[in-house]
RNA sequence: GGAAGGGUGGCAGAGUUGGUCGAUUGCGCCGGUCUUGAAAACCGGAGAUGGGCAACCAUCCGUGGGUUCGAAUCCUACCCCUUCCGCCA
């Protein structure tokens, strides 16, 4: 959620980029109904502030065995127009809430305008030497992971989508011990090495937790909802980890800090039928390891910086080729005010998947849900935190990444050196 | 699912014959005195949100509705937490 100030003073700046965003909703509808709120205000109080005079006058008189009762008629009136003006208060600041809710965060002046994926920005790209000798190899046709999954008996689609539907994969044998394998290296990286504080979150969430991080209300028709108790899948660790601090102040001392959490992810991927979904390319469920930062706003885009190379240094070590492109405006998410995503190459699709996302939110989502923080210790005045997150990573990408790049000749697919203490096994097949 | 108790300011914890209760008190916090310094002691200060944005005003005692001139205090619905029982692992 915007900042109204940010709205009333340069409506025009917020106008033009929220259409950089390729985004709908209306700034003046905002405005117009933020005039009228205050009006309202303005009225209403100056009527409270009588009530209450007189009612104190009231206590007072009756206090001293007076009759009041020309006094308490003289409020009646004056409570029932409190009311009236209180409800139309109320409706008029649900319709600015939810009209403010629809406007997308405002990019950050680095990101670079553009309407579509066309316009994103190559920052760099990593290639370990020996993947690509392997994928210009004429002598041996390169297999995806759909049916070296399939040879080497590790992943079973066919299985998985008798049991919950096409998308729901399954693993088993090999396979399975290595997704274990890669999901503990991941933490136990971001943790030892990068100074993260691990959590282990809830996998359902309610309502207010996916207001607060912005799936909804925009995305709702993208998740799985219990229905019963009113709680939802969530699609993404991002949602609770950030959500752990909402409405709440934490202390200086606790800002910045950094909290990796593994959890599954469920996505319903309504209306992407049809897109690449073969195999892993696109699940309703998967893996993944996240990487949440709580930050000062004056270092949070250094802290954006850190937690890209953060993935990247995975990358480097399970030797996967990937490219880091930096996202224009057309192509950053709604919440985000800038966006990093980290793509890992596709031998066999002769394609770069994405398989992480980092952004920095800016105070975007920590004023929805109300993440804020006193900068210069007890005494000073809360300000909002500056929420990060980035994906790090998702396994089901890497899956593909990992087994395509490593197969060999004779059909078998090596096991990343990192992964083997994890694996207990170096090779598959 | 059944029964009981409870949700108050950063935390703990008072406050229910409705009327200076935004709320006693303790801890924690900030400033000061004392001290070489610190602790202790003593003195003083300090909530959040919104509107003007200075004085000031309004709102906030789980959430929503109701009664009333006036509610933390009464009525009502809902949510959440704790404990016990049952059920399941």
């Amino acid at each position: 959620m915007l900042d109204i100030k940010r709205l009333r003073e340069t409506p025009e700046f917020v106008r033009q980029a929220v259409q950089n965003k390729n985004e709908r909703g209306s700034v003046d509808d905002v405005l117009e109904l933020d005039r009228r709120r205050r009006d309202i205000i303005v009225e209403v109080e100056q009527l409270k502030n009588t009530r209450n005079v007189v009612s104190d006058d009231i206590a007072r008189l009756k206090k001293q065995k007076l009759p009041a009762d020309e006094r308490i008629a003289e409020m009646r009136g004056v409570s029932d127009r409190i009311k009236t003006l209180d409800e139309e208060l109320r409706g008029i600041e649900d319709a600015m809430r939810s009209h403010l809710l629809m406007l997308p965060n405002i990019c950050h002046p680095s990101v670079p305008i553009g309407s579509s994926a066309a316009d994103n920005v190559e920052q760099r790209a990593w290639i370990p030497p020996h993947t690509m000798r392997l994928n210009d190899d004429p002598e041996h046709a390169v297999l995806d992971h759909v049916e070296l999954g399939r040879a080497l008996d590790i992943l079973d689609f066919d299985r998985g989508a008798k049991l919950s539907g096409s998308g729901f994969p399954l693993y088993v044998g090999k396979g399975a011990t290595l997704e274990r394998a890669l999901i503990n290296f991941m933490l136990d990286t971001h943790l030892r090495e990068h100074g993260y504080r691990e959590v282990f979150p809830p996998f359902v969430v309610n309502t207010e937790s996916m207001y607060g991080t912005g799936q909804l209300p925009k995305m709702s028709e993208d998740m799985y909802r219990c229905a019963d108790d009113d709680l939802y899948l969530i699609p993404t660790a991002e949602v609770p980890i950030t959500n752990m601090y909402r409405d709440e102040i934490l202390e200086a001392s606790q800002v910045p800090s950094s909290f990796c959490g593994y959890s599954a992810c469920f996505r319903r991927e309504a209306g992407s039928y049809g897109k690449q979904t073969k195999g892993f390319l696109r699940v309703h469920q998967f893996n993944k390891v996240e990487l949440v930062k709580f930050a000062r706003p004056e270092q949070s885009y250094e802290e954006l910086e850190s937690l890209v190379g953060n993935v990247e240094h995975i990358l480097q070590l399970l030797e996967i080729p990937y490219r880091v492109l930096l996202l224009c405006t057309g192509d950053t998410s709604f919440s985000s005010a800038k966006t990093y995503d980290i793509e890992v190459w596709s031998p066999a699709e002769r394609t770069w998947l994405e398989a992480s996302s980092c952004s920095n939110f800016e105070d975007f989502q920590a004023r929805r849900a109300n993440i804020r923080y006193r900068p210069d210790g007890q005494g000073t005045k809360p300000t909002l935190v500056h929420t990060l997150n980035g994906s790090g990573l998702a396994t089901s990408r890497l899956m593909v990444s990992i087994l395509e790049n490593n197969q060999t000749p004779e059909g078998t697919v090596i096991v990343p050196k990192v992964l083997q203490p994890y694996t207990g096994f170096r090779m598959i097949g």
